[in-house]
DNA sequence: CTTTATTTTCATTTTTTTTTGAAAGTTTAA
DNA sequence: TTAAACTTTCAAAAAAAAATGAAAATAAAG
């Protein structure tokens, strides 16, 4: 396989996975351009490699740089921005989790506090059903919840040495 | 707070939840109704709590007997069909992770495997770049599966009461 | 069989999400 | 200043995803 094909297999596969997992498929294409690019390109860069507009290029490597995946560089003599993508693996799996946990994780343990509050007759099985999942699935929240914050502080190799010796 | 109030916020807090992680809200919500429901119910209460028609109904509930979740059953006497969700929510969570590995991570580590075997011009920047990433995400990958595959087999209180030791 | 209850399918509609592109805004440099 | 280069915004369009509902299919009962 050439390159550039496996790169556009790269690029269409990385858009895939994302779509599956709630990431716009376009933002997920743009980060595995970057990604595979070892120098920063411009917007018309993007634009091009992927036949994208303007203004969604623009918005999605605006959304890179929120989620922690990418940079703005400016080159010397250049007038217009260039965008570069973090290329260590451990560390976009660690920025991805630790923006969804904080998008995603922490509002749900919220909401889960207060419903497992809930009162009601003990002797209810729409009550007592009720009450159960909320709280089991409260605890295991919390239990990912202590795990990602392992994880945001961990190396790679210790993170899933150590899981996979002690579980061996 | 009411049960009713609480049983409808969680509902409606899964929902959000489901399509954050690609999962179609609907889909979530009836799992939500299903979980926190001590009896089995029948299409026609899932459309009525839910206030859904009957071929959504009819879908969402095979998709989430297709992801092991739910089950249906039949009660004598009676002609229509019982739909019951599993309640352990390590069940659940195992489950879900048993199906996005085989829907999601294995073709893609496929993918990866066959991307990180391109040939090239070792001192070519885009190739070494290219190469790079691919193989770090493979490895990721991997050991993301060899983690799950641990997590399907465990206890829910040893799983994480492993890790959490391990990396207190 | 035939009738009735129930489930499934799927073309069409509706809703939601994503993308476009041109105008407005901003920055730099001459 | 002014003007050119470049970036951002956002209303409108397009595309994608989800939902509807009525007809077809299936299954049980008489």
């Amino acid at each position: 396989m050439e390159l550039a094909e496996a790169r556009l297999k790269f690029i269409e596969a990385w858009g895939k996975l994302g779509s599956e997992w709630g990431i716009n498929r376009t933002m997920a294409q743009v980060h595995a351009l970057l990604m595979i690019s070892p120098e920063a390109l411009t917007t018309e860069e993007v634009m091009a490699e992927l036949s994208i507009s303007r203004g969604n290029a623009n918005m999605t490597l605006r959304d890179l740089i929120d989620w922690g995946l990418v940079e703005k560089q400016h080159k010397t003599g250049e007038r217009k921005e260039f965008f570069y993508a973090e290329k260590d693996v451990w560390t976009i799996a660690r920025r991805v989790a630790e923006e969804r946990k904080k998008r995603e994780l922490t509002p749900i343990i919220k909401i889960l506090d207060q419903l497992a509050g809930v009162e009601g007759d003990a002797k209810d099985p729409a009550y007592k059903t009720f009450k159960t999942t909320v709280t089991d699935i409260n605890k295991l929240a919390n239990n990912v919840n202590k795990t990602l914050d392992t994880m945001l502080k961990a190396e790679e190799n210790w993170f899933f040495g150590s899981i996979l010796k002690v579980f061996k």
